[in-house]
DNA sequence: CGAACCTATTAATGACCGCTTATATAAGTC
DNA sequence: GACTTATATAAGCGGTCATTAATAGGTTCG
């Protein structure tokens, strides 16, 4: 499944959100999950593991509870996708510092090809 | 149709690359797309559709041709909702510059409430 | 140990999405 | 005005994904 595809779910979308303000069990999620759109625990669960699978999230066992942590790597594909439209929106000043972030972003990964990251493979 | 649900399709997210490069004309989209997908031109113009009805792109007729082009908008409501995962891949340094991009878009929209611009609405 | 949790998995169903084929509309060309 | 080119729409089909219901595997605690 392709990093937008698991984003294309507003419940994943959502979970993100919870776990970008820090680690959560599966449980803490399903309750505010479960409170906000109405779907059961295993619902709930299904969606944990899509973002699992598709690297978005991490689990690390704690007794009897999972605590879900956000694995930031493919939103980073995702925004470096983003790359080729942000001349639209950051003319000028702003293009220095995406630049900036852009480069170090591109020696970070290790001086690779660019092309493609998160993109559409024919 | 959600923003993520649109970049969600692999054939849309190569037109939008197609269109990140320049205006085009709907054949010269079809042509390319349908060499590297196999799908046919109705598929295609579907594709288009989709990309119009979310705001992706905007469409201008010049004589037979339409002519499409990259409309930035919805890209930049994703980009601002990246926002809260960049303090996981850009710590720092990088901080500072995306800080700036993001304070300048901050303040072009008309110092909004920034909540869940893209989110998932429960 | 056994009961009450916490979480994940499986199987079945329903909805939606993308594709194709067929066709419509509109513009250029002879 | 007929023919071709350019693009869009309509209808129908197949596949995939999200959901539920039922269940299983662990963990804690009395």
């Amino acid at each position: 499944m392709h990093a937008f595809d698991v984003l294309g779910d507003p419940v994943r979308r959502r979970i993100l959100e919870l776990l970008a303000e820090g680690e959560m069990t599966s449980g803490a999620v399903s309750s505010v999950i479960q409170e906000e759109f109405g779907i059961s625990q295993p619902a709930v669960s299904q969606h944990l593991r899509v973002l699992r699978d598709g690297g978005f999230a991490t689990v690390r066992p704690q007794g009897a509870r999972r605590l879900y942590a956000v694995n930031p790597e493919p939103l980073r594909d995702v925004d470096a996708w983003l790359d080729r439209f942000r001349g639209f929106w950051a003319p000028r000043l702003d293009a220095l510092a995406t630049e900036l972030a852009r480069g170090r972003r591109e020696r970070r990964r290790n001086g690779s090809d660019h092309r493609d990251e998160t993109g559409s493979d024919p």
